[in-house]
Formats: structure tokens, C-alpha cells, sequence
DNA sequence: TAGTGGTCTAGACCACGGA
DNA sequence: CCGTGGTCTAGACCACTAA
């Protein structure tokens, strides 16, 4: 065995970075890289699919792969359940259920959430503490007519997030990230002060289509989400 | 051809959506499910492995491969420019370069940047707008010890993203999310009242380990970041 | 229409790591 | 030890698309 698809990977983004390969230039085809480096095709094809995969490069059938301009920067960005969110920060996890109620949809979120006019959902707030500090507050809708059996579970120990992953193994969702002011209920819960800048997640959740849940997760003051790439 | 490994990855996926293949539950080997598929056993490792990219299995060798209990939720975050992304929503960008001198690294960047005592930076503070109304405020600093030629270099008209992502072809980089209050200063930049929260981004880059830049941008009222998995 | 990447095959050897 | 996934090979056919 001559040489690796990871060498091949590594030697052309060598090149990339040192400038060899300059932005928007054409690289050979396939067979004449596989003739160079002394390997197979396919060894040169996997090579090259990951920095395609990557954003680095860019390749079209006939036309043939550039280096791309503009490398496209992506992060993948892990969605943590808050419980372990915690005790990877060394601290000790505590969960509390603050109000579960089912209920008619309000109007915003039958829009939000695309629902039926008489669909009826659970509406859960929870807190989240990391040592006894308040962490995460959440304020959760579950879509009743698609997951019926959340109205009869008991969410007073296990939070709806832990519960929901293990209940719908699989799902679609949209996430959105943005900052908010701490009105005076969450200034309350957060122990912050009114007004405050609070970082914000929200999430819904399809499951084949059907919409299962919303959630609004409100951070303590000066909560960060770290990524490298 | 029988089968192809988007087709074999698919009903793999189906299966474990539909709970015919529970999580935590150990999955035939390569051999077998090439059999059972009738195709080449590559082409069932290539599904696999792509699976297990995803987050949806895990593999390990000799102990075979199993569907993970708590799926790893990941989504790619692209992390746009900034003239791109206004250009997307089908407005009219606009930049101008608020500000921009070289000067002694403060001693809050210096730990930040990891630089040496008597390194300069170049300090830029520009503003982006989407038709005509302010959507950014970027404050940058430029090591200039890794980057001399910025100095040098005019951001009256290109943008300081712009120009360091064409001149400095690939990065790490370490980006982080959170939310502040607009203080009097940025509360002007951003045609908003002083208080209120505003998303912002750190992002610090680094080319073969030398800290080349770190930038703070500060969006108008409101901005979300959006993201699908 | 022809060149390029996309994919499959059958077979092989190897590295890892549980038993 | 030895079963499992990881990878490479040489060859083949195909799909897409720029020219």
C-alpha cells in the first residue's frame, strides 16, 4: 500500500494553505492526481469528497474541482441536553418542574407551531440549576394530538427534553439563536436583573411532518456557545 | 447494480426511526447486511459510515457497530459574510470603515490574543448596513506582528472580513455566541436605545497557531441565527 | 458528445481491541 | 487470538454537464 487517503487529504490541503493551490485555481482530474500520488482512484476520490464535504474545494462533474474562493466556514455545533450541559461544567445538575398544564393552543403558537384549530398542547415551565444556581429556565408546548401520551407522564423528576429524546428517537428541527431582555418573571427565575441581556435558544421539532414540540430556553446572565473549527 | 448506499443508509435510517432498530441495540456486522442487501460490502460501509458521521451509530472494531442511545444532535452553522448575508435577505449592502488606527495591544486583548508585550494591533471599527439602515457594528483587532501587511492595506472600501478571508486562505478559529446590552456607544451605531439586547459574536482566528485577528460583531436589534438538522 | 466526478464490485490486507 | 471495521486496489459503468 502506497499512500493513505488521509495523506492525500493532508498533502492537498498543505498545498491549499501554503498557497501552491491558490484560491479559485483548477486542480487536476481524479486519474492524473491517482497516477501522481501512485495510488488508486479511489483513494484520491475519498481524499478529495472530504474537502468537498469540508468547504474547501468544489467540484462539478465535467467541469472539474477548483479550490474555492471563499472557503466556506461551518461549525458543527453540538445541541447538548442541559442536564449533561452541566455536569460537563463540573457542577451538580438539579431539575425542577414549575407548571404543567394541558391547554388550548394560543394563537401565536398555533402559527408557530402550525397546528389545528382545536389542538390542544402541554404547556411545561421547568428550571434548570447548575449547584444550586439557576441555569436554564425552559418553557415548553407539546402538540397533544401528535404525542398524546406526554399529557399522562410525569415530568416532575425527568425534564420534557430528556424525556422527549428517548420517547421520539429521531426528528427534524429548526433552531434559532438570539438575544433577549430579561422581563420580570424570568428576571425572577434567573436571579438576574430586569432588563438584563439573556441569550435565548428556541427549537421546534417535527416528526415526519408533524410538529412536536416548541421550546424557549432562556440562559442565565452571560451564557456563551462555544464552537471551533 | 443492485443497490446503492444512499438506498441502504436510507432504510437503515427508516429502521431505526420506525424503532425496528431500538437504540443501544447491535447491528449485524458488514458482511452480513452486505449479504442481506446483496451488494458489495463497501457499499454497505459507506452508509455506515456516514451514519456514524452523523451521529446516529457508533462503531468500534471488533465490537461492531450499535445505534447510539442518545443520538448526537449536531447541525452545520455556516458562518456567512457579512455582505453575503444582507445580499441574501435582497438588500442593498453598504459598509463604512468607522475608524482605524495601529496601536499597542491593549492588556485585556493581549491575554485575549495571546501576544507578546510589545506587539501592535491594528484596530478597525466599521459599520454594515442593509438598505441603509444599520445591521452590523464590527470591532476588529489585526495582529499586526502575524500580518504586517495590514497595515498597509486601505479598509476604506473592502471590509477587513472581506479582505482577510481572500489573504489568509485557511484557519482555525474559536467562535462564541452570546448576548449584551447596548451601551451608549453601540446603541448609536445601531439606531437603538441604550439597554437593550443585542446578539453578539467573538471570533478569534489563529493561522498555524499565530493569533492573526479578533472580532466582535454586534447586531441591530432583533438579529437572529438560524439553523436546520 | 466527451470529459469529469460518482459509485459499485470483488478481493485483499491490516489495525484495533474485546474475549 | 481472531472478529470487526478501516482502507486500498483495479476495473467497470454511469450521470451529469460544459463545450
Amino acid at each position: 500500500m502506497s499512500i493513505t487517503y488521509r495523506e492525500v487529504k493532508a498533502d492537498i490541503l498543505r498545498q491549499i494553505t501554503q498557497g501552491t493551490l491558490a484560491p479559485g485555481s483548477a486542480m487536476p482530474n481524479e486519474v492524473d492526481l491517482a497516477a501522481s500520488y501512485g495510488c488508486a482512484r479511489a483513494t484520491v476520490n475519498r481524499a478529495m469528497r472530504e474537502l468537498a464535504d469540508d468547504g474547501i474545494i468544489e467540484r462539478r462533474r465535467k467541469a472539474g474541482t477548483r479550490v474555492r474562493q471563499n472557503p466556506i466556514r461551518q461549525v458543527r455545533l453540538n445541541i447538548p441536553i442541559v442536564g449533561q450541559e452541566i455536569e460537563e461544567l463540573g457542577a451538580t445538575y438539579r431539575y425542577a418542574l414549575v407548571h404543567g398544564q394541558a391547554e388550548p393552543a394560543p394563537n401565536w403558537l398555533r402559527a408557530r407551531m402550525a397546528l389545528q384549530r382545536d389542538d390542544r398542547v402541554l404547556h411545561l415551565t421547568c428550571m434548570h440549576y447548575a449547584d444550586g444556581a439557576p441555569y436554564q429556565h425552559e418553557d415548553r408546548w407539546i402538540n397533544l394530538s401528535a404525542l398524546p401520551e406526554a399529557e399522562q407522564h410525569d415530568f416532575s423528576e425527568v425534564g420534557p427534553n430528556e424525556w422527549l429524546v428517548s420517547t421520539v428517537p429521531f426528528t427534524d428541527a429548526q433552531i434559532s439563536f438570539h438575544a433577549v431582555q430579561a422581563d420580570a418573571t424570568i428576571a425572577d427565575y434567573l436571579d438576574c436583573t430586569e432588563g438584563d441581556a439573556l441569550f435565548q435558544t428556541e427549537r421546534t421539532t417535527w416528526l415526519e411532518g408533524r410538529t412536536i414540540t416548541f421550546v424557549q430556553l432562556t440562559y442565565r446572565r452571560g451564557h456563551r456557545v462555544t464552537m471551533q473549527y
